[in-house]
DNA sequence: TTTTATCAAACAAACGTTTGGTAAATTCAA
DNA sequence: TTGAATTTACCAAACGTTTGTTTGATAAAA
């Protein structure tokens, strides 16, 4: 191995940073270069074609939030509401760096019907997801009915980013997550008023 | 006026399926000139360019939802209750055709970072919105209560309709708006109680 | 000597846009 | 009422740019 500056990972990083606020269409191989120090060409020394580039983004982002955020929820030291709480401030806060956008969501909706490719990592991801919230919520839910607040919860949040984006509010991903901690505290009570 | 075979609406119908589904950027005027038995130059004829079209596609939709949906939110001889549902299922459907994805929304992500003449015109839809719910919401909120409620009301659809995209689940969105719905009736009694 | 990271240059394809022409419909003068 | 002039909707082709990708060379590390 020679003159080695560029590390792929670096690459995945940019490249991240540039499909999350650009898009996917419109970020091109030579502004992933560009922010790399490198020409466009030589990005095909790592990847094979912007797609592949993609996959590869995908899936980084797929593992990191499996392997730092979503394995808070099966953490079983800390109380549900904890487990909730530090989901809730790690979903805040994006991956890397601060864009406030998310790019599993933005390129969902721009490549569903035109990249079918993407389609299963990004679903992926939207499943680790459900499953750590619904994972926590059966502690007070049934199992169905956690499931289906789970769900509502990624909507409600997935939403609050969408909105905060087009006002940007940052306040609203912070009130979305209060509004799900709020839900699931009264659920709390009511189950606890339930079983007496 | 000579040979008039395509209705400039017809383009716009078009382009809008189009860039609902394809989104902007993958969009061509060759694909939209298609769609309406046109060469893609022919459509200059119509629009001076591919943003110009796209800004009069956003004036349409914005006029249609306004005009035709949240009138709704103001017409004082139905209860709230039926002006929400009424409300709730138009915003279902979707413009002229089911296609199952909100163009608003879709375009902001898409290109809130990279073509800003978008925002003001897709910032103008989302208040529409939120200011019709917001009234609705205010015959039993307080005016800031009912704000907050209607930014969290469609930011529950819009994410539902995300979800629902990548799911391919209709059901996603009946069931955000009962959500909505049920919030706003359990609202009313506890406004009923608390004047008792 | 081989491997490798990168560059510089070129590639074909696709893009948004422009141009010039054509034929039909309209306008209007006679 | 007619017929020339104008306007209009559209096509065919080209334009210049940008795109993703490929190729061959270079120089440093292995």
């Amino acid at each position: 191995m020679p003159v080695k500056k560029v590390e792929k990972f670096d690459i995945i990083k940019q490249a991240l940073a540039l499909f999350r606020t650009q898009g996917y269409h419109k970020t091109t191989m030579a502004n992933i270069g560009d922010a790399c120090g490198l020409l466009k060409g030589s990005v095909y020394h790592y990847f094979s074609s912007k797609e592949d580039l993609m996959r590869e983004v995908l899936e980084v982002l797929r593992d990191h939030y499996r392997d730092k955020v979503f394995i808070y929820a099966y953490d079983e030291t800390k109380t549900a509401t904890e487990k909730l709480r530090l989901l809730g401030e790690k979903s805040v806060e994006v991956f890397v760096n601060g864009e406030g956008a998310c790019l599993m969501a933005n390129i969902a909706m721009e490549t569903n019907d035109v990249v079918p490719e993407f389609r299963k990592p990004i679903r992926d991801f939207f499943d680790d997801w459900v499953n750590a919230l619904a994972h926590i919520y059966s502690e007070r839910y049934s199992p169905e009915a956690a499931l289906i607040f789970a769900k509502e919860s990624v909507c409600a949040i997935e939403g609050a980013a969408m909105m905060m984006r087009i006002y940007n509010d940052k306040n609203m991903l912070i009130t979305a997550n209060n509004m799900i901690l709020n839900k699931f505290e009264k659920a709390g009570k009511e189950a606890l008023i339930s079983t007496k």
